[in-house]
DNA sequence: GATGAATGAGAATTCATTCAT
DNA sequence: GATGAATGAATTCTCATTCAT
């Protein structure tokens, strides 16, 4: 009889493991610790995990991947450079918003796990690299080094999200995205 | 200019603890990994430090502190706000290639120790901040958050640094410095 | 003849244990290990066995006594001291290649369920014993601490199994089984 | 301040490992239970080991070589193929009654460390086995399987000491070497 | 100052066993 | 009989720190 009959209780290891990770950070997050906010015996979690090194990995790995699907989708549904930036910036502050703990693990606790991505992994950076590559080719965006422009949107946007964490800004980055896309336009756009 | 003339023991154990804490994190460091790369006994490490946690403390209170004089200093040395704001862009990367272990240690790896610095202890974000704000004060910079601002400029000097760690940017950041004042600079100054 | 005669459940649990405990040993063979060969849930083997000790003992005290009976049978109907050591020789090698794991768990896996046997359950060691013992009062057999004899017609027997187990010789043992007679004959009339 | 000043730890853990190894098995015997008897914390057994599983195969290892060694020496320094059978088998009997408990862990207690060992590392059963084989060659022994042959003076041998174990023989075993070389020959010339 | 063995408090992990369904 | 999630005790191993020399 599972203690909230209505939660699964692997994913609430996962949002658990999660919200502790970014709060204390990875090393110092401990199995007790998940467990006890659990709500579960510590080897109970080893029926969900098989390390404590595997649940980090799956989880960085999974909502990674699929957060770059995300600004994938994104970015082909718009037609202009400009566009695709956009809306890629804007998918990352509704995935911010949507889940601010997820957010944080995978763009800043990442503890050495981008490492384990094998090459060919689809990425969020490789993304936006992407974009900016082609719009370099196209015109609409002036020529320079693509990986440079890259960590530029990159450092726009999460910088921000870093203030918020130490409480310098509002937790709701959403309702910056348009100056954020703004900036980083700008940012890029400005030898 | 050692402490003591003939012990520069404890600049290695620094230098070493930075560099290690760089490249596999504080909390995956140990005792241990110090004094081998020092070439000392565990035990001798403590005639220098009280603790590990003072170590890591140490070394981020006092170059923090120091680090956020230099960009003050810089900043009081220009005229424009624009000019403030390039300066101590070039001070960050100065800094950053002056001492690359350093600076990632400082800017990247320290977030447990923020929350330790009292409210009036001057830091980096508080020196760039009041610039900002000061020039937001003169009309040299759009009116805006003062903090989305500051988070910019850092988003922009520090997000290539990390791509610089993960290899996909250039070890010397200096080289890029006017760069990122154009970038940062149109960031804050696009609305 | 199962004891249900739909289900052989239980034999197939025996078996897998009996396998896993000499392809890896007792203590290494976790109730999970058999449970997954067997094909069934951890949980159901408590259906069947109060414990893994019990099942170890369970195992061991009824093929052992099961054992000893087929030997003092094979013995009693022989004639001579010489038929008796050699009928029952030719047991131990029938038994092994019938099963050799069964066999190996009896002689080698289960040393310490030796100690739980009470000092008047019958044993192949006693049968052997007696055997000499009584060859020893008769004249077949030259006088000696029939202990020592006993031990080394086992080492004749046993020897070659643990050979085999390591790949040296044939894992059939039935085929040299006449060389082991004249050897352990040899062994213990040579003083 | 060691607590037994002339004997070194090393030794100490190396002995009481072994016998603990000998008495309760390798999967038995706790790390706990090791350092308890010899008078350390458990983590500072980890000072002069890896690991568990690294102790079990350096005592293994170390040992067996050694002993693999002696028996050669003995061999080397006899004539007749039975005087160097019978050296050997003095040989075991020397180094059984020097030190029980390592015998026993060598010979019986040995836990998977065989597959370990690379093929070309010198084991006793090697050296008996070369033995054997000139002895055949030379027409010493008649003509036969060398394994077989081996296989049965390492029962000759093992087995009684097997027994001494259990309680079943004196645990003298060199009182009776004369005995072993005498019944080890008779079963390996007569087929 | 330096050494290195030792400590002791955890940390991750394993596993026999239980129990509601 | 069967399931499988859960427990809890034990086990291996780590590591910051201490201390006699």
């Amino acid at each position: 009889m599972p203690r909230h009959p209505f939660t699964d209780t692997r994913e609430r290891i996962e949002a658990t493991a999660i919200r502790l990770f970014v709060e204390k950070g990875v090393a110092e997050t401990t199995i007790r610790d998940i467990a006890r906010d659990v709500g579960l015996s510590e080897g109970a979690l080893y029926r969900h995990f098989v390390s404590k090194e595997q649940l980090v990995w799956h989880l960085f790995e999974r909502n990674y991947v699929e957060f770059a699907g995300r600004l994938a989708t994104l970015a082909a549904a718009a037609t202009t450079t400009r566009d695709k930036v956009a809306a890629m910036i804007r998918g990352f502050c509704v995935a911010h918003d949507e889940n601010p703990a997820l957010f944080r693990f995978l763009l800043f606790v990442q503890h050495g796990q981008l490492g384990k991505l094998t090459a060919d992994t689809p990425t969020p950076v490789e993304v936006v690299r992407a974009v900016i590559e082609h719009g370099i080719t196209t015109g609409d965006i002036p020529t320079q080094n693509p990986d440079l422009a890259t960590a530029l949107v990159f450092g726009v946007v999460l910088e921000p999200v870093q203030f918020a964490t130490f409480g310098r800004l509002s937790l709701t980055v959403n309702e910056m995205s348009e100056r954020l896309v703004a900036s980083a336009w700008a940012a890029i756009t400005t030898l």
